[in-house]
DNA sequence: TTTAGGG
DNA sequence: CCCTAAA
């Protein structure tokens, strides 16, 4: 018995916003996650009904026979490993390797066929630019989702998304004859946007089903539900490439980087509206990396609240049309649910890689950067019944990113500058390598131009590598995770700015700039697949928190800065950190008058130590004494002056 | 938002 | 550096 099934979707990689590093206030920071939240929605409602619709897949397969009406997945993070009698299939999102995906596997239209499997030599075809996504499981499940990118001759671009999922149950497995179809969307490159726009015209979506040439009656019966079985073509929830373009350039004022959001708002409404076609096909959507569902929940109401929390301080409809739309569903799916497993996680990401050009166009150059990243290690479980599937982001494609980083600037500020762009999306627990020619760049406190990353070099030696920082509580790896034949480090072509890239915006150039594009995407450096711990207490907020703002990088005072700060407080006193801020660090953008409060804090107590125990640079003696001398006068100054206050409350009494 | 202080 | 109570 083979069933095949063709789903279509849509799915466009992440666009991270350059941070704006300046904006360090709460409301910036406020703006910005929510802004990449919005995004990580998009991506993540995708897979998720993608995910949905492979579980209903292996459900109606593996219990083709059994009354279970509709029961679609539940998605959490789940380690929790099943009674051995439970039917587990485990399917891991993993890059497509371009260079050696079979690409009628993702290509309908032929654009592709007899390419020799190299989908993105653009010297026999016209693709350029190939993306996937392969859903691999066991032997009775195998899913791909691709995204497929090409120009054609006459300068209109077409993008093929799809979704593949080939499912074979009672373990025949033989279901080679895989099926493949695309969404083929028109567009005119000057009018991309606009056609963008009205994308859900051009939309369709099928599912085929051969199932013994037995439709399964079990699910059309059930009329309440949705039906992914009915033969029907039902509408897809497409959303268009559009994010790319979005252009979001760094700006130092959250004004400047909030009229960045427009075409992203634009984008979002669109997909909402087109989402909204397919509501009844998506069944459980759980974005961000919280991916939590409390399978005991019995009720819409906490079902909802938990939805809620998920999503706190935002008002955004995702709360609601969730709610809504998933509710029914849920109900039944957590009433007969059987297991009693709570999960949640976080998102680790295992393994980012990019690497950055220059963009060296000149004046009217798209100063236009791409990165691509690929993410390993999210990982979301379906619950089903009692099946239990575990569903694994390998990857995913950050297909913009710009960064503006003076040469002058340290290499661990390039890092930052990486990193949150691209933590602010995974949700931290990452860490930003520098890889030059190869060799990882070690020193951070070297600027880019000592260490040879240069306006006037070419950077396509330039990497960078993310690594999951190292988590001290061992877990165990889930296993299908561990997918020797990961093809998702091999180099992965990455079309350069093309048309798609010509209505972005021009970010400026100031001097000494450097204009970093990627063209490229390869992993530097390797990273073995791993997980995360995955069992994290459900009520963990406050970690939660925490991943989501990456931590700031460290950068010790120089001693020039430790000069000043001296100086300032000799001047003004201590607690007046904002004064001490305003007057000898106004230019300093990366200390914060708490930052300069935690310095002083540490300046009185390496004073105080003796100079064996002082480590970092070594800040001259006679500037430890002037701390201590300014340190002693103004403690003393407020001793003053608490005393004439009190004098004054008991002259008042 | 800023200060102050603990972690 | 982070977090946060308190002002």
């Amino acid at each position: 018995m083979v069933l095949q099934k063709r789903l279509d979707y849509g799915f466009s990689g992440f666009q991270v916003p350059a941070v704006p590093r300046s904006t360090r206030s709460a409301r910036g920071r406020r703006l910005f996650k929510r802004k990449v939240e919005d995004r990580q929605m998009c991506a993540f409602e995708l897979l998720a009904t993608v995910a949905g619709d492979l579980l209903q897949e292996r459900d109606n397969c593996a219990h083709s026979n059994a009354s279970l009406g509709i029961a679609g997945p539940v998605i959490a993070q789940d380690t929790v490993k099943q009674e051995p009698h439970d039917k587990e299939a485990l399917l891991k999102l993993e890059p497509c390797d371009p260079g050696s995906c079979d690409e009628s596997v993702f290509v309908s239209d032929g654009a592709l066929q007899g390419h020799n499997g190299n989908c993105t030599s653009k010297a026999s075809t016209h693709v350029s630019y190939v993306e996937g996504f392969e859903i691999a499981s066991n032997s009775d499940f195998s899913a791909k989702v691709s995204c497929v990118e090409r120009t054609t001759k006459d300068g209109n671009q077409k993008v093929n998304l799809s979704c593949k999922v080939s499912v074979s149950a009672c373990n025949e497995s033989s279901s080679k004859d895989k099926f493949s179809h695309g969404i083929e969307q028109q567009l005119a490159s000057d009018e991309q946007k606009m056609v963008n726009g009205t994308a859900q015209d051009t939309c369709s979506s099928e599912y085929v089903i051969d199932l013994d040439n037995k439709p399964p009656a079990l699910v059309s019966s059930d009329s309440s539900a949705e039906v992914p079985f009915s033969g029907d073509h039902i509408p897809c929830s497409y959303f268009p490439k559009s994010w790319d373009n979005v252009q979001l350039v760094t700006k130092d004022d959250d004004e400047n980087s909030s009229e960045c959001t427009q075409p992203s708002t634009r984008t979002m409404n669109a997909f909402r509206s087109l989402s909204r076609i397919g509501d009844r096909r998506i069944r459980k959507i759980l974005a961000s990396k919280y991916w939590k569902v409390a399978p005991r929940l019995k009720d819409r109401e906490l079902s909802n609240s938990e939805t809620r929390r998920v999503f706190h301080n935002r008002k955004g409809c995702y709360t609601r049309q969730r709610s809504q739309r998933n509710s029914p569903y849920m109900r039944r799916k957590l009433f007969k649910c059987c297991s009693t497993s709570t999960c949640d996680g976080g998102l680790s990401s295992e393994d980012i890689s990019k690497s950055l050009v220059k963009g060296v166009n000149g004046d009217e150059a798209a100063s236009v950067s791409q990165a691509s990243s690929s993410i390993a290690g999210q990982e979301a479980s379906f619950q089903s019944r009692c099946s239990h599937v575990k569903l694994s982001i390998k990857s995913f494609r950050v297909p913009e990113l710009f960064i503006d980083v003076s040469e002058m600037e340290t290499v661990g500020s390039l890092k930052r500058a990486v990193l949150e762009a691209l933590t602010a999306i995974l949700g931290g627990g990452v860490h930003v390598g520098v890889v030059l020619q190869g060799k990882k760049v070690r020193d951070d406190n070297k600027t880019l131009l000592q260490t040879g990353i240069s306006h006037h070099d070419k950077l396509d030696t330039l990497g960078f590598t993310l690594e999951p920082t190292p988590t001290p509580t061992p877990t165990s790896t889930p296993p299908a995770i561990c997918h020797e034949d990961s093809p998702h480090l091999v180099p992965r072509e990455i079309r350069n700015s093309s048309s798609s890239d010509k209505g972005s915006l021009q970010p400026p150039l100031g001097d000494g700039s450097v204009d970093i594009t990627t063209t490229d995407s390869r992993a530097l450096v390797p990273i073995p697949p791993r997980v995360e711990p995955l069992t994290v207490a459900p009520l963990q907020r406050k970690s939660r928190q925490s991943e989501l703002v990456q931590r700031r990088m460290r950068r010790p005072f120089s001693v020039s800065e430790v000069e000043a700060l001296v100086q300032a407080v000799e001047k003004l006193g201590t607690g007046r950190w904002r004064d001490v801020k305003l007057c000898a660090f106004d230019n300093a953008k990366h200390r914060t008058y708490v930052d300069l409060k935690d310095k002083w804090k540490t300046l009185v107590h390496t004073a105080r130590i003796s100079p064996q125990q002082r480590r970092g640079e070594p800040v001259p003696q006679e500037l430890l004494d002037r701390v201590l001398a300014a340190h002693a006068y103004w403690t003393q100054q407020q001793v003053k002056v608490q005393l004439k206050q009190q004098s004054e409350q008991y002259f008042l009494i």
